[in-house]
RNA sequence: GGUGGGGUGACCGAGUGGCUAAUGGUAGCAGACUGUAAAUCUGCCGGGCUUACGCCCUACGUAGGUUCGAAUCCUACCCCCACCA
């Protein structure tokens, strides 16, 4: 059966579980690599495979411009169009509603985007990003949401957060009347579920309002907290989320949208998170950071020139496991492209290991213990000495 | 041998009297990145001193000169390039 999520475990407020969906099943805490234009950058299905990653992510605005919905659901779907066949998961456009701040216009109906690849207006409301996901055919697509700066004050927080209630209605209307065959593009009625997303800013009594709007129009197969990791600081986001641990529903899987970094994953695992997804592990491996159990190390660095040691030693990604820091260092120097994709490979690994660690802790009954352990040693931040 | 052009910081290359320790690039060094407008962006980049404002030294082929002041003007020399003998 799709879209059931199987609680095995707990540790304090942190889970372990088995989320079931079309494509198959994803163990959690899990991290998802992001590929938001059908690619997690730079790499292949069978790299991201590689990582151990179960699930991944796609883009409704960035998919819609290019090649468009329409081409990849007559390709067949997300799945065939990328020829990753695990769990899929795509972002509503909301994010863009935020990131794209410059180049949109918002009003109760819908966003109008400028398009950056061609300037061409594009009109995205709630129903368009649904019909949209439709079309990509992910096993998840989230509600169209009014994601607000971490600062925004209390007035636009408000804003965003009543809109994405309202919209997230039109959403749920809208994708049942698609799951009921009614659309341009039928397809398995239980091939596709739609979570809902959680605003608020960084008020928690807007956050409480949110999620009680969230629960009021559900039942829902999964729930997301969105509107993190945008500016505000960490300890109102470690906040906002014990604010609404207790109040999440026990039975389905909680996604905080967009963290994170290691300790993020940790950090949120510990207070109730299941999922995570974040460009960081693929940009920060493309620009040259590397995340170590210790830190992290800038891999473009002179200090790994002729280093032998692998990127870290701990780690059993094609990255760590067949090169040394000193050859990483110069891919990067030659600006080739394998440099690139190895330390993202490392560094979505990273996370995804995390991920299985810290669920293997939990089902074990240490997680606490060992959490704080990895944390303490992880902000230490220093690099390993050079032999 | 003659004529013309040219020698600028690790490299390329602007700059023709003071606003020049010297525009820009490159290389080098450091940092940032959180539901991806990002293989991107930012900072440093002659040496020394100072918490800082700032100060001192060295520097535009070499050596002299003109000038209050020279990478910039003059003289000689060295070297490079092109063409002509």
């Amino acid at each position: 059966m799709s879209f059931t999520f199987a609680l095995e475990a707990t540790a304090g407020a942190a889970r372990a579980g088995t989320l079931t969906l079309p494509h198959g099943t994803v163990p959690t805490p899990a991290f998802m690599p992001v590929g938001t234009h059908g690619v997690v950058r730079g790499l292949s299905a069978a790299d991201v495979r590689g990582t151990g990653a179960r699930i991944i992510l796609g883009n409704t605005y960035h998919l819609h411009l290019r090649p468009g919905e329409s081409i990849v659901g007559d390709m067949g779907g997300l799945h065939r169009f990328t020829g990753w066949d695990r769990p899929m998961l795509t972002d509503s456009g909301g994010f863009q509603v935020f990131s794209l701040e410059q180049l949109r216009t918002i009003s109760e109906s819908g966003v109008e985007f400028r398009s950056h690849v061609d300037g061409t207006w594009r009109r995205l409301t709630p129903e368009r990003a649904t019909e949209i996901q439709w079309d990509l055919g992910a096993d998840i697509a989230m509600a169209f949401d009014h994601v607000v700066p971490g600062g925004a004050p209390r007035e636009l927080a408000e804003e965003g957060m009543e809109r994405t209630l309202r919209w997230l209605g039109r959403c749920r209307e809208e994708h049942e009347r698609l799951a009921e065959g009614r659309g341009p593009r039928p397809r398995a009625p239980a091939s596709q579920t739609l979570w809902p997303i959680i605003q608020g800013g960084t008020y928690d009594d807007l956050r409480l309002r949110s999620l009680e709007g969230v629960l009021a129009r559900g039942p829902w197969t999964g729930i997301a907290i969105g509107g993190l990791s945008v500016g505000e600081p960490k300890p109102v986001m470690h906040r906002l989320l014990e604010l609404l641990e207790p109040e999440l529903p026990r039975e389905v899987p909680r996604y905080l949208m967009g963290v994170g970094f290691p300790a993020d994953l940790l950090e949120g695992i510990a207070r109730g998170v299941d999922l995570f997804d974040c460009v960081a592990a693929t940009r920060n491996g493309r620009h040259g950071t590397a995340w170590l159990p210790t830190g992290r190390i800038n891999v473009r660095g002179a200090a790994l020139k002729g280093s032998t040691e692998p990127l870290d030693p701990e780690c059993d990604c094609e990255a760590c496991t067949t090169v040394s820091r000193g050859y990483l260092r110069h891919l990067f120097v030659v600006e080739d492209m394998l440099g690139l994709r190895l330390v993202s490979i490392h560094n979505v690994r990273f996370l995804v290991r995390l991920g299985e660690q810290a669920r293997a802790r939990i089902l074990d009954g240490t997680f606490d213990h060992w959490r704080r352990e990895w944390l303490e040693r992880h902000r230490s931040r220093a690099v390993p000495a050079e032999p």
